[in-house]
DNA sequence: CGGCGGATTGAGAAAAATCAACTCTCGTGG
DNA sequence: CCACGAGAGTTGATTTTTCTCAATCCGCCG
């Protein structure tokens, strides 16, 4: 039976502990088995980068594919003027394979202090030539990140101010949940107010504000600036799904 | 040396004649070659759709996948109360395979008559398994969906009305030259103002205001009420990027 | 020729952006 | 240990863009 990957952790084909995030374009971060990791990982080599440091940048020619250990990163795209659109963010164990295209179509920067190991493009094709499963999971694993994209699009063209916040909020939520395999009620934002606008198509203050509507109207409530907890998960997942006629009330 | 995906057709790695589209989000639509797709179409049932009938629904289990022939199609996303988002179009050699999930994530629907192929999930899979060089060939192309996917981020997210039109415009006109491979100065708009605007995140009446603009400063002519004249592709194509600070002067 | 649906245009309303002021946090240094 | 300051975050007032509602126009098919 081929392998589906459904967002639940342990539906995973190998049971391989790396976490998962809800929001990545194309990254891959699922799959793969701890001996393919191990081996992938014997080609790489490590790299630290500092909050604010990136990876590589929008057209730096594209010669290494990544796999992040620690830390968080985010990816965007400018706009000639500095609009700017993050596409999505990684999380230990995502890994980005770009084997699109001769540049990189986005900037990969780091959220805070990061781990993460690259390898040749080169390296990487070898590899995965003397491992043919890979072939078929990194087809597998592309195809759920599409319908990620997908989602997003959603979000993006016809999702309401707050219905887009809480959408991002129940993903991170979830996100949580599959890596500790528990029930949680709250969750972290390492990225900032400009960083979750610029995700979300929306500016740092409107964030703001609908940050302040769905914790008037008891949906959540703000444990720290960075620590969200859900009071009513239900009430959320309808707001993220546009059941919501009166968004604000 | 890897097939890299560009976009233009003379870079196809078999130059395979099908043509490509410049917006699908889970389509896979290039770089098989044609004994290939003999093969796929030999496990295949062909099957005709009139105009406004659908392949499937959101929801369907998803059984089957699909290649296009003739025609036209939309795949388009529904929320609770109605509110739409056209997340691709597909058109002829445009290759459908969602083997992502239990059920389909959308719903696919003929803009005209369309005649399309489908071949049940197991008996893909078995091709597949028989013919493993199209499982790289797939996750290749399916690193250049997730690029298309992207850009799209970038113009629902970040883009003003005048300027997603004018980046779907040149889509369109870049796909009718891969198809002809020549230069070409008009396109066919084979969907309604309804689906533009539910493809770009507006309404009707925002898509009928900024084509009246674009005619307005002389980058399009409109030949019909589905053909596109490009008039300043240069201006389009600055518009599109968002160069122009005052889209509307 | 008539009518229907798609497309356009206009006026007003709503959502979000922008501009501006202020507050809160958190790290730093006295 | 606390005061300070810078940057992030919030809140308010106003503007802009796009949406909504409504009227009309147009093209096409019977």
């Amino acid at each position: 039976m081929p392998y589906v990957p459904t967002g639940k952790l342990t539906d995973l084909p190998h049971g391989h502990p790396c976490e998962t995030c809800p929001v990545r374009p194309i990254t891959i971060c699922r799959g793969l088995d701890a001996a393919t990791l191990a081996g992938m990982r014997s080609l790489g080599t490590m790299q630290r980068l500092r909050s604010e440091q990136s990876a590589f940048h929008e057209g730096d020619p594209a010669k290494r594919v990544f796999m992040v250990t620690q830390g968080a990163l985010k990816l965007y795209t400018l706009l000639a003027d500095g609009r700017r659109q993050i596409t999505g963010f990684m999380f230990p164990g995502d890994f980005l394979g770009v084997s699109v295209d001769e540049e990189y179509a986005f900037t990969v920067e780091a959220l805070k202090n990061t781990e993460l190991w690259w390898f040749s493009r080169e390296a990487f094709d070898r590899f995965v030539g003397e491992h043919p499963q890979i072939e078929r999971e990194l087809y597998r694993l592309a195809a759920h990140e599409l319908a990620e994209a997908q989602r997003q699009m959603v979000l993006l063209g016809r999702k309401a101010a707050a219905e887009r916040l809480a959408s991002f909020f129940l993903s991170l939520l979830e996100r949580t949940e599959r890596v500790s395999g528990e029930r949680e009620t709250s969750f972290d934002l390492p990225m900032t107010r400009i960083d979750i606008a610029d995700y979300l198509g929306l500016t740092k203050e409107t964030v703001s504000r609908m940050l302040a509507h769905l914790r008037s109207r008891g949906l959540i409530r703000l444990q720290s600036q960075s620590c969200v907890e859900v009071l009513d998960r239900d009430a959320l997942r309808g707001m993220a799904q546009g059941e919501t006629a009166e968004v604000l009330g």
